[in-house]
DNA sequence: AATGAATGAGTATTCATTCAT
DNA sequence: CATGAATGAATACTCATTCAT
């Protein structure tokens, strides 16, 4: 007869279920993710489960939104801080953030969009405009900046900032697949991709 | 006049059923890919499909290797032809095969290596062994031979040959995920990514 | 006011499932045996039988195992009434038992038995542990016990009980095959097999 | 250019492929005996053994057929044989006959009979006609002969000429079963079994 | 007569989803 | 709200049989 010394409030229930989908697809990918073990994982019946979610894609997307919102607060939070010039800003909070991506349960979500992404166009295309669309255009405007200020020369980075970015990419996805044979540091990686980029580019 | 239920075409059919299966696979992804499907495609029933291939995971191993024998060559040649100079290499062979990627069958390969890689570890292994590490191997060779022959300074570059590479594998998934939301002119970044390189490097 | 599509009656299913399993392993062997007919049978669908029965083979056991445990308590019980003397047990519960044994159902769950137990080691394993040997000891301290009151002459019958049981088998599988061609009637067959060993060994 | 030495006669070919086929039945059972292994055994191609057995079931039939006609013409040589006492006959030539069985691969054709026998009608009845009704009516005749001789007193036996054979069964099959877990000297039980008998009939 | 490439019907098993309780 | 028993569509794989060569 003993009350529940835990009262779950309901509301806390869809982040519950979205955190523990997020490991399972992060750990195993979409198709071999078992709905019924996301449930456990939350301690949540299936039943429960699907009352917040009508379809396991439906999960999935929440999932992806859910657990991409911090780092496009993050990405935000960067912007706002621009009042760095535009080398101390790619050498200080873009290469922190940088470096993060690697080591965060992000790389993994990040496999799972280039995996599954083709199958799910809305999401890519919510994907596009809240993160994706908005990360370029913030980095286009530092670099621009930079040339304004004359600190960069002007060059195609202006119109490419994805070159500034791939390396990120490319550190999140590396590890994944060839941990076993080859450590990557990443950090040095990507300090290195900056120096480079910078040296490219300064006035 | 109908045509003959039963043909006999021992030599070609693997080749003949891989390359079906490299279009499904490419198209619908591992596990949304039928076999039934894939032997339709090839004008071939089941059974004979799996007269040739085991199981699904042989069959996704073959494509795998059989389409990605083809760029291993054009590797082994561009290293061959390794008598020009460190920055006509790059300016030349590399980034010709470097755009080529994009727009090549293989980045479909690509996006499946990174999406089910991780459940196949001897693919991993293999792939490392047969085509990441020697192409890591040969950039690094090549940069070096840059810095000893003077074209370049000496550069973290020549620990990280990934900076080289990494562009040219978002180049490759980029627009597989968001080109109904931005088109990227591949050809021009990957231009834009090698001056960018050899300006930061050169002596 | 069609029939619910959902019935609760989770206790009971299994040991539907497994009468309706015994009937049609019974009627057509292992192989000849189809998951999804013993499901219907059962009045249930393919995928509940699955949840309690994770293979056709562990249902194959289970049906095994629970059709003959009945006889396994009626052995028991055969024992336990042993106040009789060894020549009254054997005119009396044994031959009833042996007599019982041609008309239950038990008999198409001995031939399968023969005809599958070599493919199922465990449960061979879990047979002779369970019955036979069992069966066996039980019939030897029966014997034992009239050779020591002087009832029966002592004989090989102690050291092989077999004989006591070779009939009950045959007279389990012969109708099985021969029915059509010829009757055979097992009770008249074994009482005059019981006659003959006793009059074999009486003192 | 070399001339085969051998040169095989077509009129093998059918026996040689159905000793293959009794092996590999035997060993794996009807389901789990694949043709294709089968004509792999007999050095043949799959086409040759279908030109000469119409179906599996087919050849299935042959084997049965084939094994068993030696053990019918040893039957009809010991009945041949009876200028011996119905004593002596039991002693030597039935016995003999008994102890061979579950040394032979006969014991495994036995097994696959009971196991597959039921979903062969016309094989049970051509097996009824030639051994079984064929091989009791000669043990019939000679306890007949026996008790009309004064050997034996009259007898349910005499009826139930079965009760001779059901230990030459049992020690057939039960060591296919329980090996594993008993040894059952069967020469010595098949030795007790005759005396058991003959000293329950003698006169 | 001989081959073995080719066929496709047949089946065990899984798992997202539903709904009686 | 919450459960988990129940459903059944979907699919990889096998193997007896056929037939072009």
């Amino acid at each position: 007869m003993a009350e529940p010394r835990f009262q779950r409030r309901k509301e806390d229930r869809p982040d519950e279920i979205a955190e523990a989908a997020m490991y399972t697809f992060a750990e195993k990918g979409y198709a071999a993710t078992k709905v019924e073990e996301v449930a456990k994982r939350a301690g949540v019946s299936k039943g429960l489960l699907y009352l917040y979610f009508k379809t396991k894609e439906e999960l999935f997307k929440a999932v992806i939104r859910n657990f991409v919102k911090p780092h496009l607060d993050s990405l935000v939070r960067i912007t706002e801080s621009t009042d760095l010039s535009a080398t101390k800003f790619i050498r200080g909070p873009f290469l922190e953030f940088a470096k993060s991506i690697p080591k965060s349960p992000a790389r993994k979500l990040i496999r799972l969009m280039i995996a599954e992404g083709p199958k799910h166009p809305d999401l890519l295309e919510w994907y596009w405009d809240n993160v994706v669309s908005r990360g370029i255009g913030m980095l286009r405007a530092v670099i621009d900046k930079g040339v304004a200020d004359g600190e960069f020369r002007p060059s195609a980075l202006q119109e490419f900032p994805h070159l500034l970015v791939s390396p990120v990419l490319f550190s999140a996805i590396f590890p994944q697949l060839f941990e076993p044979h080859a450590k990557l540091d990443t950090d040095r990686m990507l300090e290195a991709h900056v120096d480079l980029v910078l040296n490219a580019i300064k006035a």
